[in-house]
DNA sequence: CTACAACTTGAAGAATTACGCAATTTGCTA
DNA sequence: TAGCAAATTGCGTAATTCTTCAAGTTGTAG
């Protein structure tokens, strides 16, 4: 496999690394979002909010569109979910797997 | 939903966003593999293949076993694929619509 | 117990990225 | 066309992350 290629991907997860980023395509999931709603759920400034969805649109993960004063943003693929679901799924395990090691210790330090 | 959890997430794809991890990932979605075999497989230092893989191991992504003089390094759930599957899957919609984009950019310059 | 191989760790400087504030742009409306 | 609302952009500082090289472990073989 060519070397910029891995670039390619390291850089994608690189854009979902910022906790507003993915509060974003969280929400977007279930639909478009005016920025307006976007900042209103997000707990953010609106310039913090507007450089992050930046991160996203360069990143082509999602769209913008203006419709007269506000700007929709939008999933630019339905597959985001895919992608959020499974790292739930494995966000899920591996703290489950930090439970069992925190469990560990405890019955350790008890022993 | 609580805001650690974003943080959390944000972390986890963060962990995700190098190449060298990325690699690794690919690497092991066939099966365990010691450092040995990583190293030849990826043109990097060993310490810096090291230092990214304990990237991995402190995010609890992979699991180190020692064998011996050697360590085995595996994915610590088969999930990931999963999750490399989704990102391709995203990456490659993304690009397409970037080289749809660059079609329309030289019909234009032809125009 | 010496020496070598396989890995890991530490540390310093370079490069990226994030954050908050001020300044702009764009569209609507009085 | 003046003024306000919705977003975005620019910029300086702080914080992270990367990279490379040197030094340190741990295991094994002579």
């Amino acid at each position: 496999m060519p070397v910029p290629l891995y670039q390619a991907k390291a850089e994608f997860f690189r854009t979902l690394g910022h906790p507003l980023r993915i509060r974003v395509l969280e929400l977007l999931q279930d639909g478009p979002l005016p920025v307006r709603d976007l900042l209103a759920a997000v707990d953010a400034e609106a310039s913090s909010l507007s450089q992050q969805l930046a991160v996203l649109r360069r990143a082509g993960i999602v769209t913008a569109t203006r419709e007269g004063a506000t700007v929709v943003y939008a999933l630019s693929t339905p597959d985001v979910t895919d992608l959020l679901i499974s790292a739930r799924r494995i966000l899920t395990e591996v703290l489950a797997g930090q439970g069992e090691l925190l469990a560990e210790l405890r019955a350790e330090a008890r022993g």
